[in-house]
DNA sequence: ACACTTTTGTCCAAGACCGACAGAAGTTAC
DNA sequence: GTAACTTCTGTCGGTCTTGGACAAAAGTGT
């Protein structure tokens, strides 16, 4: 219930702006420069932090400089539906490594946990990782952030209720977080991203499927069960097609990776989209990827998919604008790299059937992160815990 | 950030549970007794709290009772469109007074607070108010919370920006907080009703209009200016009715108290329904109510009515549940007084439509306190600030 | 009458915290 | 080059907070 404690409030800080002078803390933090003194000994003790010479002088005495100390290093994970990122960060969270692997999730927590850990011991070996001080890692399914567990995952066949963190902790010996892909995302948007100054906001990603993270009051809200933000599963039309969760309509199944690969299919089979019949003919199959492509070629069909599926997110976004009233929305995942054709027609929809009240000032962006907001969001989040 | 104070914390707790020994606020409260007993002789000196006698002995020295003083006087308000309530409760927030009022609260602010004024004032000279410690107020439109000013209400015409909270301030001589009424009712059913074991839960009032007060972590959620939960304007039918917001098929325009009145005299002229039929004539005009009545009475077109209202709720409900994922939904609100059959349609609405994740023991139940919530939910929302 | 329990207030020592002070290490003015 | 001024850091002593120990008060049960 208590807020952060003056220990936490001093690494945090120095995580977030860097190295910092003893009386520059001072400024910072409301308490004597006195108590901050002591702190720093005591977290000095522990090896957070380490002295880093002096700063230029303002007029006076040079100020001697603290910053986390350079040793410390935490591993930020994601794990998309074809994909791993693995990212080492220092204490302050500057990514010093990044693998990206392709590979396929239904093979199962045994293969994928084992390259992530082989990856991590690769870099070990290399030397450029003195010592993991935690690990965090987002799946993209619904997690049970307290257990560590993911919970029922619709596309990670094989992965329910595997022990995901006890696991990890066991290989890797240290602390590790497991959470929601998307609620990793947000954080990752919220420390370097354009979320930096929000507060309240969602970061919705548009992958192979449909999430969205929730950030209240500049944390991440996970809801009764761990299961808020799943807003793929929202009707947006009362008849339409049917989805994997047994529905029809859902926004998952009328737009997302999934659904645009398959409307790609459609499209060129029949002939409507000449673009498209010749990239089947070519690849044998369509993925997402190639509607963006006849989109910038200028194929008409590939527009109307477009602007039909970011009417709907949009018809979506915008009852939820009306009742969560953020202050900013981020769209991300793989579909999100459309760009301004996508995000126009979202911006439209979303504008024009919110309240105005609610959109004042709403800005509602691409994240310019890519995959790096995972695997940041991921260190973050397990930084978090390690700087408590 | 930081937590509740000491101070604060045992004012509430006192508050909540009633007269409690020393002894017993040690056990609750994690803090030596020591330190209790300085806090308390503080909180005394303050005329906060008072001495209440000797409890029963449980084996040994009777324990010394102390509670919040008995002469604090708290007042709850909460506007409705046509009606005013008024409550006096003591400093632990039982009522001792409840005035209910019809008024008009498009008479303007003047007028409407001039009567609340005077009926507190009325209660003062009867000599049952010594003297008040805080006032709170709903207010049937959004809110500025920081500011305890309405803001562009749609039907509180001449509210728009009265300075409600300096104005009440002055007159009475009192703390005074000012919100919407759905987040007061929330916290009414939070402190006495069906949510008080609820961290994240929504209350959902269908009256004249349709809103949602937002409960996070146990605490009211506004949004970033104000005017989460505003779900009355969310889109169910893609060419649905034109609503007063200026676009077409609002939840509002469909099923709200003021979409069934208009609903009933369709039915009525076009002689669909017999007893709605009647009933015009009788009194010239249909409500909400007597489309209840109808349904009591068994007419199936009431029925119908209902029962499609009751579905696009749910709806709209179902997609809210998939995003925040509450542990609990309260219906109130005068329509709500439906009862069972508008319950049934919403509920089934709903777990036929979100995860079943999120609605796993997810309780979707009728307010039990009607307008009790809203005062009680004002002079929680004051005590807090005065409890602080 | 006696042993035991529960509750309360008090006392004391440990620790948190702040302000003041002084010294260290610079810069600027002359 | 020196004096005066600035900026920064460490230390010291005093005040306030806090918790544990203790003892007294006020009961119950045998």
């Amino acid at each position: 219930m208590s807020g952060p404690s003056t220990h936490a409030r001093l690494l945090r800080l120095l995580r977030d702006r860097g190295p910092q002078s003893r009386a520059e803390l001072g400024d910072l933090v409301e308490l004597s420069r006195t108590r901050i003194g002591a702190e720093l000994d005591r977290l000095t003790e522990l090896g957070l932090i380490e002295e880093a010479g002096l700063a230029e002088s303002r007029g006076g005495r040079r100020p001697a400089v603290v910053r986390i100390n350079s040793g410390l290093r935490f591993a930020g994970v994601n794990v998309g539906a074809t994909s791993v990122d693995v990212a080492v960060t220092d204490g302050e969270l500057h990514v010093l490594e990044h693998i990206a692997e392709e590979i396929d999730v239904r093979e199962g927590p045994d293969h994928v946990l084992g390259r992530v850990t082989y990856l991590i011991g690769k870099l070990r070996d290399q030397g450029h990782l003195p010592q993991l001080h935690g690990l965090g890692i987002g799946l993209p399914g619904p997690v049970s952030f307290r257990d560590g567990v993911p919970y029922a995952p619709p596309i990670m066949p094989g992965w329910d209720q595997f022990p995901v963190r006890d696991n990890l902790t066991r290989e890797l010996g240290c602390p590790v977080l497991v959470d929601n892909d998307v609620n990793v995302m947000a954080l990752g948007e919220q420390h370097v991203g354009v979320a930096r100054t929000s507060e309240d906001f969602l970061f919705v990603k548009i992958g192979t499927g449909v999430g969205c993270g929730i950030v209240v009051n500049g944390e991440v809200y996970r809801g009764a069960n761990g299961s808020a933000g799943d807003i793929g599963h929202i009707q947006v039309e009362e008849d339409g097609p049917a989805c994997g969760c047994g529905n029809l309509g859902c926004l998952e199944a009328l737009f997302s990776g999934a659904a645009l690969a398959r409307a790609a299919l459609a499209v060129a089979s029949s002939g409507e989209s000449p673009f498209l019949a010749v990239r089947l003919q070519e690849r044998g199959i369509l993925a997402a990827t190639d509607v963006a492509d006849a989109l910038a070629a200028g194929d008409p069909v590939a527009g109307r998919l477009v602007r039909e599926g970011g009417r709907r997110v949009g018809l979506v976004l915008a009852g939820l604008v009306s009742f969560f009233n953020p202050d900013l929305i981020v769209i991300g995942g793989g579909v999100a790299r459309i760009g301004h054709v996508l995000l126009a027609e979202i911006r439209s929809a979303v504008y024009r059937r919110s309240l105005p009240l609610a959109t004042n000032n709403l800005p509602l962006v691409v994240s310019e992160l890519g995959e790096t907001s995972g695997v940041i969001g991921a260190a973050r989040m397990i930084s978090d815990l390690v700087y408590r």
